[in-house]
DNA sequence: AATATATCGATAAAAAGATACCGATAACTA
DNA sequence: TAGTTATCGGTATCTTTTTATCGATATATT
């Protein structure tokens, strides 16, 4: 259940976002062919996707239900789960973070924010609470934190992912633009805008 | 030259990033076999990416000199030339990119920001002008504008890649949570910040 | 009720990507 | 100067992912 591959989550995410289109739009029922057309992927990929992750299987001459279909992706990607997770690091983009109120349709809940300046230490980001960084091991053992979330700036990313690597977290989501070493049992995921450009700009490269 | 598969620029960014780093700490050269070492990157991966980019080829019991090789990924990822892209919708997230100076070193650099909301219209934002959408057309072709990001709110997501395909764009960056219909000559790249996520949560859940 | 058709799901083929192996080469060492 | 060693780069293999093909099935149509 476990082993999605990387692309397919991605596109699973893909078809999410256009399934929940079409249910607004007051359709019931659709194809994987009808899926695949709209958003240029080969049929039959979209086929295999949703065959791991659906629990029912498509009708001949209907397709799958939408509703239930918008379910199972969901609960394949995790969306229906809460994770707790916290966010070191209250810079600019740090606070579009803590202000977005929809990772908790994706099963995220960010329980505080961290900085090292008394400035902000105290204040409150959109019903967020913002402590000192000192004080990450005990919410995270309290909340049961699995999941962080940097946004430093680059000097400082190293630093920060020790302290939460220390406090017991196993993934982390890297905003900031470089590498960070971690040992063999943290996951890490580089958020890196740069390369996505680089992957759009080399493909409009080639026509 | 242009045919690099998407993972490995993915790496290849990667490499930049922990490149710069090492650089600065005064290294010359480096060889693939430490930097996948350190990456926990499989070194044949890592040969493989950098031969396909790089002028330089590596000596033996040397390596790479760091500054030609973080040259030629630069080059490979489109770092040294100067795109000039636009940005369609001044809220939150479009303030965060329009104030982000890291881009000229990505090569790219936001003309200006457009939006409906006359309250924006004729402000600046770090630097960047403000105008109404209906102008779109004309920046684009005056500052021969190959891309376009999109950080509307996703309701307005399709209209705006709409108009921006109308004005001649040819790549979409699209950070609206929504699926996008786009003719077949035009790229889009989603950035989904939730699938990341999942995809970090789904590696996390494994273990 | 019988037939036609759209769709599914499984199996097979093809393509892409990652990994292993090995000879060649240039720097280090004695 | 000669031998040793670390590293590169190319070829071959293996794995993963995508795409193609085909029979089965449920729905719509006549």
């Amino acid at each position: 259940m476990s082993d999605i591959s990387k692309r397919s989550i991605d596109r699973l995410s893909l078809y999410l976002h256009y399934l929940r289109d079409k249910k607004e739009q007051g359709i019931k029922d659709i194809s994987s062919v009808t899926i695949a057309g709209d958003m240029n992927i080969n049929a039959v990929t979209v086929k295999k996707d949703l065959a791991r992750i659906a629990g029912q299987s498509g009708k001949p001459r209907i397709g799958f239900d939408i509703e239930t279909l918008i379910h199972d992706i969901q609960t394949a990607l995790g969306y229906n789960k809460l994770d707790n997770v916290v966010l070191v690091g209250v810079g600019q983009l740090g606070h579009v973070l803590l202000s977005y109120n929809g990772f908790a349709g994706y099963g995220l809940n960010i329980v505080a924010g961290f900085d090292t300046d008394q400035s902000k230490v105290g204040t409150v980001v959109c019903g967020k609470p913002i402590f000192h960084i000192d004080r990450l091991a005990d919410v995270v053992s309290k909340y049961d934190v699995r999941m962080g979330i940097i946004t430093v700036p680059k000097e400082h990313a190293q630093a920060a992912a020790d302290c939460m690597i220390a406090a017991g977290i196993q993934g982390l989501w890297n905003f900031a633009p470089t590498h960070i070493n971690i040992p063999e049992n943290v996951m890490i995921k580089n958020e890196d805008l740069a390369s996505s450009l680089a992957i759009l700009s080399n493909e409009l490269r080639k026509k």
